[in-house]
RNA sequence: UGGGCCGUCGCCAAGCGGUAAGGCCCCGGAUUUUGAUUCCGGUAUACCCAGGUUCGAAUCCUGGCGGCCCAGCCA
C-alpha cells in the first residue's frame, strides 16, 4: 500500500525500525498498532497515524500492525463507533487481519497486575475526593502533597482495593494510584490514577466491572501483553513516557517485554478543526448533518464528499512524520485529491447557472447523438452518448454581452465559442426580461461543419460546456466551502468559542441544475469531473427523481486569477 | 512560572561539519475542442536571533527569543 512517490520519504520513526531490525533488536519484529477510543468517528488526524502504523507493517517482512480500541471509558464510548472505525479503517485501505482487540480484553488481566503493583508497595488505594486529589497534586512550579493513603500498608490497599471491585464503594470514594513522587516536576508523575469507581455499563463486558483501569495504566500494558515493538503515538503523550517506562519497569517480571514508545506532532490542517471533542460539538449542535457530513474532516465525511482513499494515503504520505508542528494547508489536501481524480474520474457536463440558448438555425425536431469519451487521455474509461439540440442550456458565467478584456475568450453578442464536444455558435441575440433587465435567453446561429472540425479559415479560441434542454436531466448540485472563516477557528474574543469562526457560506444549495443524461446511470459514491467546473460525488441521499452531486474540490481556475485582478494590467 | 518538545522558502519537508533535496503553492512560457491536464523554465547567498569553536557551521558550543503540550478519578 505504499505511495509510488519518486523519493520515498524515510522519516525519523521509520529510521529507529530500520535500525532496530538491523541491530536484530525484538528478535526481528516490528509489531505496531493503531489504538483508537471508541468515542467519536475517524478523522484525517487519525488518517496519518493509521498510515504510519499499518503502512510500517506492510514495509517490513515481519511486519503487523494491531487495531486495538483502548475502551477504557465506558461513558463516553459507544458500539456505534467501533463500527464506523472498523468500516473507515478498511475504506483507507488497511488491513488489521486476525489482529484485533480491545483493551478491555485484558481487564483480568489489568486487575491482576495492579493487585502486582499493590503488593510491590508501588501503589496504593487513595481515600482523597477529586478535589482533594487536585490540590494535593500542587502546580506547575509547586511540589504536590502526599495524600494520607499514601503509606499504608500493601494488606490495606490490598483489601481497599478488593473491595473496590466487589462494589463496596461508591462511584468516585475511593482511586488506585501508584506510588512514585508528588514533587517531581512531571506532573504525570505525582502518583497518577491507575483505577476509578464507575458504576457503568461498559460496551463490551457490561457490567462486568464497577472500576475501570485509566489510560496510562492500560496503554503500556496492552502494548506489552501483544508484543508491540514501537508504540507511536503523537506528542502530547511524550510527558506521559516517563510513566509507561515506570509502569512497565515495575512489572517487568510479569510482562517480559518493554515496547519503545516514539511521538511524532499531530496533524492540524487550516480552516478546520481535528479534535473530537470539537467535531462532537458540530455534530450535536446540529451545524452540520452528521459525522458524515462532507464538510466534515472525518474519514467518513471525506468519502461522501468525494475523497478516494489513495489521495488521503497520499496526503499522508506527502506531510511526514517529524516532531515539529504539522500545520498543513487545506489546499495541499484539496491538492491531492485532484491529483487522484484527473486520472480516474469520468468526464461529464452539468450547469450550474443555467441560462438557455436557442439555436435558431438547428433544425426544431432534429436531435443528434455525439459520442464523447469518457476521459480525453484514456480511452479506456470509454465514451458516452451526448444529445445535441436546438435548444441547451449554458452556465451565466460563460457569457457576457461585452467583452471585459482581450483575455476573455467564453461567449460574447457577435462572437463565436465552441460547445465542448460539439459544434461552434455564434450569439446573434440577447434577450433580456423586460422587467427586470435580466438575461432571459441567447439566440445563436451554429456552423454544421464544426462538428470534430475546426471552422475554415477563423480560430476559435473559447470552449464552454453544454447540456440539451430537451434530453438532459436534472439534479441537486450541493456546493461546499471551508467550514471555518479562520486558518486557525480557535482564534477567537475572549470568552468566544471555535463556533464563532463557523463560515455561514460552508453549503450552498443549487436544484434543478442541467446535467447530461448520462450521469443519471451514476451510482452513489461514484465521482465525475463536470468538465470546466470541478468535482462531483454522487451522494447517496439521491434518490431517481432528485439524484444529488457533491462537490468535492473545484477545477484549478486560472480564469478566476485572471479577472479577480480586475483592472490591473497585464 | 516547573517540566517536556519544537523552530530550514507562503505550507509540508530533506539535511546529521564541506559549502541549502523534493513536493505543494507561486511566477513565466509551450501544447490543448476542459482558462483543466501535460510539458519546459524560474523562485531561500540562506537555515529564529546573537556570540563562539573551525580552513569551513543549518549542522558543534554558549546565551537569548518565539511557539506548542502538561495541573481529568479523559484518551
Amino acid at each position: 500500500m505504499t505511495e509510488n512517490e519518486p523519493s520515498k520519504p524515510i522519516d525519523f520513526i521509520r529510521t529507529i525500525v530500520a535500525q532496530d531490525l538491523a541491530a536484530g533488536k525484538w528478535d526481528g519484529k516490528v509489531t505496531t498498532r493503531f489504538p483508537p477510543e471508541p468515542n467519536g468517528y475517524l478523522h484525517i488526524g487519525h488518517a496519518k497515524s493509521i498510515c504510519l502504523n499499518f503502512g510500517i507493517a506492510l514495509e517490513n517482512p515481519t511486519g503487523v500492525c494491531h487495531l486495538r480500541f483502548d475502551d477504557t471509558n465506558p461513558e463516553k464510548e459507544e458500539e456505534e463507533y467501533i463500527q464506523a472505525i472498523l468500516e473507515d479503517v478498511k475504506w483507507l485501505g488497511f488491513d488489521w487481519k486476525e489482529k484485533l482487540f480491545y483493551a478491555s480484553n485484558y481487564f483480568d488481566k489489568l486487575y491482576e497486575l495492579a493487585e502486582v503493583l499493590i503488593q510491590q508497595g508501588d501503589a496504593y488505594v487513595c481515600g482523597l475526593s477529586a478535589e482533594e486529589v487536585r490540590t494535593y497534586r500542587g502546580t506547575l512550579t509547586e511540589p504536590g502533597k502526599n495524600s494520607p493513603s499514601r503509606d499504608q500498608s500493601p494488606q490495606v490497599n490490598l483489601d481497599l482495593f478488593r473491595r473496590m471491585r466487589a462494589g463496596e464503594f461508591p462511584d468516585g470514594r475511593y482511586i488506585l494510584r501508584a506510588k512514585i513522587d508528588m514533587a517531581s516536576p512531571n506532573i504525570n508523575m505525582r502518583d497518577p490514577a491507575l483505577y476509578r469507581i464507575r458504576r457503568a455499563t461498559h460496551h463490551q463486558t457490561g457490567d462486568k466491572w464497577c472500576i475501570y483501569p485509566i489510560y496510562d495504566f492500560t496503554h503500556g500494558i496492552s502494548d506489552a501483553l501483544e508484543g508491540i515493538t514501537h508504540s507511536l503515538c503523537t506528542l502530547e503523550f511524550e510527558d506521559h513516557r516517563p510513566l509507561y517506562d515506570w509502569i512497565l519497569d515495575r512489572l517487568e517480571s510479569q510482562l517480559k517485554h518493554h515496547p519503545q514508545q516514539i511521538e511524532f506532532s499531530r496533524l492540524a490542517l487550516d480552516y478546520t478543526v481535528v479534535s473530537k471533542r470539537k467535531l462532537i460539538t458540530l455534530v450535536n449542535n446540529q451545524t452540520v448533518s452528521g459525522w458524515d457530513d462532507p464538510r466534515m474532516p472525518t474519514l467518513s465525511g471525506l468519502r461522501r464528499r468525494g475523497y478516494t482513499p489513495e489521495s488521503i494515503r497520499h496526503f499522508c504520505s506527502r506531510i511526514g512524520i517529524t516532531k515539529s508542528p504539522n500545520n498543513v494547508e487545506i489546499s495541499f489536501l484539496e491538492g491531492c485529491l485532484r491529483e487522484d481524480l484527473e486520472k480516474k474520474a469520468k468526464r461529464a457536463m452539468a450547469i450550474l447557472n443555467p441560462l438557455k440558448v436557442v439555436i435558431e438555425n438547428y433544425p426544431e425536431d432534429q436531435v443528434e447523438e455525439i459520442t464523447a469519451p469518457n476521459h480525453p487521455q484514456d480511452p479506456d474509461q470509454g465514451e458516452r452518448t451526448l444529445f445535441m439540440s436546438r435548444e441547451i442550456y449554458i452556465d451565466r458565467e460563460d457569457f457576457m454581452e461585452v467583452a471585459p478584456n482581450k483575455k476573455f475568450k467564453r461567449l460574447v453578442l457577435g462572437q463565436e465559442v465552441r460547445l465542448r464536444n460539439s459544434y461552434v455558435i455564434r450569439c446573434e441575440e440577447v434577450i433580456r426580461d423586460p422587467h427586470s433587465a435580466e438575461i432571459t435567453q441567447l439566440r445563436c446561429r451554429y456552423d454544421e461543419t464544426t462538428l470534430n472540425a475546426n471552422p475554415e479559415g477563423r480560430k476559435v479560441k473559447g470552449v464552454i460546456h453544454w447540456v440539451s434542454a430537451s434530453k438532459g436531466h436534472k439534479a441537486e448540485i450541493r456546493l461546499y466551502d471551508r467550514l471555518f472563516t479562520k486558518a486557525n477557528p480557535d482564534e477567537v474574543d475572549e470568552g468566544g468559542d471555535f463556533t464563532d469562526n463557523l463560515n455561514p457560506d460552508s453549503l450552498k444549495v443549487l436544484k434543478g441544475c442541467p446535467i447530461e443524461p448520462s450521469l443519471s446511470q451514476a451510482k452513489p459514491g461514484e465521482t465525475f469531473q463536470f468538465e470546466r467546473v470541478g468535482y462531483f460525488c454522487k451522494d447517496p441521499d439521491s434518490t431517481e427523481e432528485n439524484p444529488i452531486f457533491n462537490r468535492a474540490v473545484t477545477l484549478r481556475d486560472s480564469w478566476a486569477k485572471i479577472s479577480s485582478q480586475g483592472g490591473r494590467r497585464r
